[in-house]
Order: C-alpha cells, then sequence, then structure tokens
DNA sequence: AGGCTAAGTCTGATTGACAGACTCAGCAAC
DNA sequence: GTTGCTGAGTCTGTCAATCAGACTTAGCCT
C-alpha cells in the first residue's frame, strides 16, 4: 500500500486571499524553514540533512515531499561511483525566489538571537566579498529604515469586505 | 488551577547555534506570522485577530502568549469609555525588525500565490509613494539579484565540527 | 549468499491543533 | 440588585502532527 491515505492539504488559516496567509500555508510548518536552509547551503540529500538537522526521518520525508509538491524543490536523480543510483533535491526557481526570505530571518536571528560569538554564517557577495544584508527600498529608489514610514494600503486585489 | 504545568518550550530543532534555527524556533508556529501580520496591520486585539483570521481561540491565546513572552509583543492596556478596561498587543523593538521578513514572504507569495487580481495588500512608502520592496544589497552598496551571486561562509560564531 | 548503505516505511506514544461550551469582570439597562 | 452583554479568555475532548525506534527495500560489492 503505497497510497497515504492523508486527504490534500487544502490551503488554510488565510485571511481572505492575504499572501502572507497563504505563503505560510507552504512555509508554515514547523521544520519547513530548516529544510531549505540546508539546501540553500548545499545540502542535497536525504541521510545529510538528517545528520545535519537530526529531524526525524518521516517529517523529512513529509517536508521534502511538500515542498516537492509546491514546486520548491525538483528531485534531480544522481549516482555515485559504485552505488545505485538516487535522486537529491535541488531548488527551483521559485524556492530560490525564497532566498530573500531566508537573509531576512536570518538577519534578524543574528540580531537577536545569536551567541556571543556571532553568526554561525556569513553571506557574502561574489566578487566583492562584502556582506549581504537585506533593505527595504521604494520604487523610486529610496531606501526605507523605519517600518514607520511604510503604509499599507488595499492592493488590487483587496477583498471587498473589511 | 492556573498553572499550565508545561515545561519551558526550550530551543528545539537548531542546527548547533544556526541563528534561523533559532528564529525558527520563535516564529516555526503555524500561525505565528498570520499573527504578527494582523498586528502590523494595526489589528492589536484578541477578537478583531480572531474575527479576521478565524484561527481558534486557544492558539491564538499561546501565540499571544509566547511573542510577549519572546519580546516581540507587549501588552498595553487600553479603556473604550464606557467599558471596562483591557489591553492590547503591540510590538516592541524587536517585533518590528521583522518588518522585512513580511515584506519578504509577501514579496514571494505576491509572486507565486496571488490571486489573478493580483495582491490584496501593497507596502507604499509614506511621502514618495513609491511601493517598498525588498532587496538585497552587500555592504559595498551593490544590489544583488542573484542568490547565486551570494556564497555563504563560516561566520564568527561557526561551529568547529563540521 | 551475505553485508552495507541511502532512503525510506510502519508502529505506537507524546504533543499540538481545533471546536464548542463554559467562565469571569465590569458596565448598562431594567 | 439581578439580568444581560461583551471582550478575553479557560476547560474539555477529538483528531491530526510530531517524534523515536525498529523494520524494509534496492542496488552494489565482496
Amino acid at each position: 500500500m503505497t497510497v497515504t491515505p492523508t486527504d490534500p492539504p487544502a490551503l488554510a488559516y488565510s485571511t481572505e486571499n492575504c499572501t502572507v496567509g497563504r505563503a505560510m500555508d507552504v512555509l508554515g510548518e514547523r521544520w519547513t524553514f530548516v529544510v531549505l536552509r540546508e539546501v540553500f547551503n548545499g545540502v542535497r540529500r536525504f541521510d545529510d540533512m538528517r545528520r545535519r538537522t537530526s529531524m526525524p526521518r518521516q517529517v523529512l520525508t513529509n517536508r521534502l515531499a511538500t515542498l516537492v509538491e509546491q514546486g520548491l524543490l525538483r528531485r534531480v536523480p544522481y549516482q555515485v561511483p559504485g552505488a545505485r543510483s538516487r535522486h537529491e533535491y535541488r531548488l527551483t526557481e521559485k524556492g530560490f525566489d525564497l532566498y530573500p526570505v531566508l537573509i531576512a530571518v536570518r538577519d534578524w536571528g543574528d540580531r537577536y538571537l545569536a551567541d556571543p560569538g556571532g553568526s554561525p554564517v556569513a553571506f557574502e557577495h561574489r566578487g566583492c566579498g562584502g556582506e549581504v544584508h537585506l533593505a527595504m527600498v521604494c520604487a523610486d529608489g529610496h531606501t526605507v529604515t523605519d517600518p514607520r514610514d511604510v503604509m499599507t494600503r488595499p492592493g488590487p486585489g483587496a477583498h471587498p469586505a473589511s
């Protein structure tokens, strides 16, 4: 019996059509981000991820499956000489585009949760070597430093009742 | 019996001292981000959040409590005339600093998960009116467009074994 | 044939999500 | 001065998810 009778996950906790809610449907599971961090770090294989994160096998299986299903990862076959062919997990473009989120989370984590020694990883710009961070910019090119300078407006797809 | 005998949450799934893992200890619960979205949108009261998100009361109670405990929100008393005094939830600075994460998530969600009509919210720069997005920049001021231009290096607080 | 390994699946116990009913404090109206 | 209303919860029971540990499977190698 290979069929898992899990009924379709069916997008949950979204306020109407809020894309943040929807994104959290995809990303909100506990371990999802940790998996993505590993993949961004170049860890692509099941057991490597398991060893590094010590997450339960089944959860990893599930997360990888969901991420593949959602189009964030794809399975790519590979073969180490003298071993049977297996597959590893790589980012799709949709997955790659989560990079800013990862950096945003890391920036925040570094500021508030790092050990006294500092962050265990650094992201540097290939070529110039400068450390990479996130910035909020507006369409006119201004850099926004204070969130209070950002106004939330209804967008084109806003829900009528509010 | 008012004492809930929940043992301290005790940081879980972190690879060593990875700040992404730690951040996800704080942010990784399903509804946390949805709560933060509401607070950033100016929704500060229990029942308003509940009405807008239709999340279970108890979960909201728990999330708010964890967020207060983690120092992302603080409870502020308020009083509507002719009603008893209550309290609402406001962002602390630590909470405010999550704004880039929220925008990063929204940017991604808008790109891949929006309705055909587009995003239901827009963030605009107070003053100039331009739409606010996130950008990756390096210390030398270059804007990074491709994640592949970012190299991950061990940082100052890297764990020895790897 | 037997062993090894990566990537799983199966099973059962603990934890968390969720819904619905109940509580509690203060104001207001009767 | 008791009844009712409202916001912000708590209590209880059910159902799903997490987790750990043992088992499985496919291919290669000796």
